[in-house]
DNA sequence: ATACTAACTGAACGACCGGTCGATAATAAA
DNA sequence: TTTATTATCGACCGGTCGTTCAGTTAGTAT
């Protein structure tokens, strides 16, 4: 059994005692408005359609946060925050090249649908702000980790060295990262059973055995 | 050698004699919204952003297409065309089931080279407008024919039977439209060589052979 | 020259955008 | 009951959006 990839750093652990009057939290928001932003695309997503569906008027989401742009941060650290706890684990340091690779994409498949919305929206930011291209700078640096143990599987020679290990990573990721466009949790297959899939298809490829 | 997948239908041969004042003609105007279209995404590019690019006034586009969202039509079409194309192609229809699914791929890899911007705005679009819907219905039918070649390979006992044909699909197109995302063609990667890698972690994986 | 045609322009339109403001409502603590 | 704290509201701001319209410009054909 492995540690948890599903929370990190922001756990208060207290739920607090609230004083004053009682509305939404930060997160109540965030859920709504990301989920906005997938439907509709972030741009498209205005803050008076945010303010319909959370049923509250606009001014009031700014008692949250102080701007549209800042709500998309948060959800983009929650998806970063996911990804690079992977790398800290222990399994993606010990061990074989190939058991460490192995570890992190399976990691990887795990908070994607652990923070499905969050990671659905990371992977659309095309870099057009400074939040943006933030975000994107430290999704490539994952994706440098990631490449650096696919050398070192290639290296051992449990990893063909035919194909560029660059574009081995970007294709790894291609085929992991398409899990937002069509997994959904309520469908019967669990996390695990995906994992063990995109593992299968990444390892042996989908030549019969 | 096989046939070109990169044009079809509206190929007019004729140059046209050209009447009246020269300027922009469609294509033109199209190829530099598509790549703002792609750069900021459809709904951030505005008309004023258009228009500054091709050196135009905001009006003078509204002659050539009657409104924005006929542009991503124009676009989407030209993407779709080139996909339902490779299924019409010989290479797809006769021969072995395993020969018929690697062609379309690879033709696949082809025509997203050959039209990478086209492609690229296809892979983004989510279904907010009638024009969006029906651009992701194409696409979907398009994905159930391959998923429809998966399972003939499947059954003639070339493709792995432990994972579902439609996951395996879809984890085949991650990896392959995800090409959008990083191929450049002015690289020294041709598009064969590419279609070569994408074929060899397709079918084998990234295990050393 | 003259007519014809396609390409283009500047100014304006109503609608909607993200964001601000000062006032108010609902709770817990005193 | 009062006070402090938090959450919410309606009205409004300057700016930008996609689109329209009535003219103008620059070519070809006669």
């Amino acid at each position: 059994m492995m540690a948890d990839w599903a929370m990190m750093a922001e756990t208060d652990a207290a739920p607090a005692p609230k004083k004053g009057r009682p509305g939404f939290d930060r997160q109540a928001v965030l859920d709504v408005a990301v989920s906005a932003f997938i439907e509709h695309g972030y741009d498209a997503t205005s803050m008076g359609m945010l303010s319909s569906r959370l049923g509250l008027s606009k001014a009031a989401i700014y008692h949250h946060y102080p701007a549209k742009a800042e709500m998309l941060r948060a959800a983009l650290d929650e998806a970063l925050n996911g990804l690079e706890g992977v790398l800290l684990e222990q399994g993606a340091r010990d061990g074989t090249a190939e058991k460490r690779l192995a570890f992190v994409l399976r990691g990887a498949v795990h908070v994607l649908v652990a923070r499905l919305p969050y990671v659905t929206l990371l992977l659309r930011v095309r870099g057009n702000t400074d939040i943006e291209r933030e975000a994107l700078r430290r999704r490539r640096e994952f994706d440098r980790a990631v490449t650096a143990l696919v050398v070192d599987a290639r290296d051992s020679g449990t990893v063909r060295s035919d194909i560029e290990p660059a574009v081995v990573t970007r294709l790894l990721f291609g085929m992991i990262n398409s899990i937002v466009e069509w997994y959904r949790p309520d469908g019967t297959e669990s996390a695990d059973q995906l994992a063990d899939d995109v593992l299968a298809m990444a390892l042996n490829g989908l030549s019969a055995s």
